[in-house]
RNA sequence: CGGGGCGUAGCUCAGUUUGGCAGAGCGUCUGGUUUGGGACCAGAAGGCCGCAGGUUCAAAUCCUGUCGCCCCGACCA
């Protein structure tokens, strides 16, 4: 490609809206610009990069044997209904209605038309394991598209289903995508991390995250300084953390009047608490249908009890109230029934006790004696020196009223949950893809059975695996750069080499334009600097660009028949004779 | 959806407080001089000041409404 006949709108300054350093650079190289909220227009460079991640992730997903398909994006209303996400998407999922009224859903996944699809081809167990992917465009109404490419509203999204007869063949399968996903990866020249992820309906480790570490991400990352342990921290475990009831109260209960203070953080400073002495207290609602009964079992509510600098974890909270009083847990709706029964946001872990109907959950870090503030279990207060047994009495031993458990999301400095005295340490990246066993939620909806070798039905187990295609390159953008600009990885760079000709005219313009019929020859993409400018500026250009070698043809080295050859990685240049620059530009590519 | 910020030339931004000719730098075009790390000189083009309404002799500037974009939060199989 000759530059003056591309579209390569480079900046030189750097536009205002885009805050992290790959939409930046992005925008400032001419990959990409901004069509509206979470939209890109890919121009010729950003695509190039595009494809050629494409390409990587096509040849690996080949690789395993998985077939490629393309799915549409307009996906009919009844397929979402039949599973139930066309309300458990969530606003997420964009609708539009066509010119007959019916309901048309633009795809944000394809777990219900791929479903569909193999359902009415696969009748059989000879037929499986069976995987299809394809690389197609998805669309998510999100509520705040942000960071550039990173979280956007249309995306291309390598999307990946495997159907099996049994678990034994998701497994083996699974192994497959997820080596399939460390050879992307790797060629792509990108440093990740694979992550425990939230666990699916099979149980055990049924999610893996692929995780480009960088600052920019919007994952938590947490890792065991022994370094044998990683997980996203929505699903971290923690180690075993000692704990007791047990202890002197500091003082007597003093009731603090704490009104229009909405956080935690502005009711320690108002009673002069820091928030890790006091204790969070939120509310849940159960699933149980009968009546709550007075030992506690069967409980309506859940009351779950953590530091007041923690998070409580909703999903480990599930966990732990299946296994203990054998119920669900529901996300709290602010209703007046709730408000009536509870002084929601001055809540008490001493009001558990007192209702009949609810039971107590208390992470190990909160379940210790000391000082504590609380809320009071009435609006606009909160009491100071809360004591666990002198408030909450002997409930606190019986295993039908109260449960110490993990119910926290992990925070730098818990015990690794290896419990081999490793420590957890939190850091931020990108998820630029996920595998994932899905079971059979899926086939069980939409009626996706096969025969087994005795002739019986059964619904297919499925496994996904996806890829954001877009955030491949985010991921070597924020991982890989300088001050100049980018520093592609040469695999998915837009061009592997630039010629840059000292000035586009006379025998520098010869030797440049034979040189570019050579690279082109030889099968190396390479771009062609014709433009009339001067040398520092294309310079400028090329380093922002990124390409990862640059062959400066001038008449210094000319004139002793030689080619400088540049690697953007490299601080130095060297002079290369012509007759050797395709083999040494094939070299530098390689390191 | 709650909170905050911003919409003026292709880009970065001044001008809005206190109403009075539409501005700068970069980029673009023309001519010339230049040519190994974002050159210089001279000239030029480029604007519904987001949009609509209002106040006023007069609105980029004040008022009302509306649309869009960015950030924080909430949301994210």
């Amino acid at each position: 490609m000759r530059w003056t006949q591309s579209l390569i709108p480079t900046q030189k300054e750097t536009p205002s809206d885009a805050q992290i350093i790959s939409h930046q650079l992005m925008l400032r190289a001419g990959l990409i610009r901004q069509l509206t909220a979470g939209a890109y227009d890919f121009l010729p460079l950003g695509l190039r990069s595009l494809q050629k991640a494409m390409q990587i992730v096509r040849e690996e997903m080949n690789a395993i044997g998985a077939a490629e398909v393309l799915l549409p994006a307009l996906q009919p209303m009844e397929l979402w209904q039949k599973t139930g996400r066309d309300v458990g998407y969530g606003d997420n999922l964009l609708k539009l209605k066509d010119r007959h009224g019916r309901l048309i859903v633009l795809g944000p996944t394809h777990e219900e038309v791929v479903t569909e699809l193999v359902s009415a081809y696969v009748s059989s167990y000879k037929q499986l394991p069976l995987s299809v992917y394809q690389i197609q465009t998805k669309f998510r109404d999100e509520f705040r598209p942000r960071f550039g490419l990173l979280r956007v509203r249309e995306f291309l999204m390598k999307d990946a289903y495997s159907f099996h007869a049994n678990v034994e063949s998701l497994n083996e399968v699974y192994d497959k995508f997820y080596g399939a996903y460390e050879k992307i990866f790797t060629r792509c020249g990108i440093p990740f991390v694979v992550v425990e992820a939230e666990s699916g309906p099979i149980g055990g480790s049924a999610s893996h995250e692929f995780m480009a570490a960088c600052a920019a991400g919007e994952d938590t990352i947490v890792t065991s300084d022994k370094g044998n342990y990683a997980a996203n921290v929505e699903k971290a475990q923690t180690g075993a953390r000692p704990w007791t009831f047990g202890g002197e109260p500091k003082g007597e209960l003093d009731k603090v009047h704490t009104p229009n203070l909405p956080g935690i953080e502005d009711v320690g400073k108002f009673l002069k608490v820091k928030p890790k002495n006091m204790l969070k207290t939120l509310v849940f609602r159960t699933d149980a249908k009968g009546p709550a009964q007075s030992s506690g079992v069967n409980p309506a509510w859940v009351v779950a009890v953590v530091r007041g600098d923690h998070e409580v974890n909703e999903s480990k909270l599930k966990q732990a109230v299946a296994e203990q009083f054998h119920v669900g847990v529901q996300p709290l709706v602010d209703d007046p029934a709730v408000r009536e029964k509870w002084a929601i946001g001055f809540v008490g872990p001493d009001a558990a006790i007192k209702a009949a109907d609810a039971v107590l959950v208390v992470d190990p870090d909160a379940a210790q004696g000391g000082f504590w503030a609380s809320g009071a279990n009435e609006t606009d207060y909160h009491v100071k020196y809360f004591n666990w047994f002198r408030e909450c009495g002997d409930k606190l031993a019986d295993p039908k009223k109260t449960v110490v458990a993990d119910i926290r999301n992990a925070v730098a400095g818990d015990p690794s949950p290896k419990n081999d005295g490793g420590k957890l340490t939190a850091s931020k990246g990108i998820e630029i893809g996920h595998v994932f066993k899905l079971g059979t939620k899926y086939s069980d909806a939409l009626g996706a059975n096969y025969l087994d070798d005795a002739g019986q039905q059964h619904p297919l187990i499925m496994g996904c695996y996806g890829i954001g295609i877009g955030r491949i390159l985010i991921a070597a953008v924020e991982s890989m750069h300088d001050e100049k600009g980018i520093l592609w990885p040469a695999a998915i760079a837009p061009f592997s080499v630039v010629v840059t000709p000292i000035r586009y005219e006379g025998e520098i313009k010869a030797a440049a334009d034979k040189l570019y019929e050579q690279l082109n020859a030889a099968g190396i993409d390479t771009i062609l600097d014709d433009r009339d400018a001067r040398p520092g500026f294309k310079f400028a250009d090329a380093d922002l660009i990124g390409f990862p070698v640059r062959l400066t043809v001038g008449d210094r080295g000319l004139k002793e028949g030689k080619i400088e050859l540049k690697r953007r990685k490299a601080a130095e240049p060297e002079m290369v004779a012509v007759d050797n620059i395709i083999e040494r530009v094939r070299e530098a590519l390689r390191a």
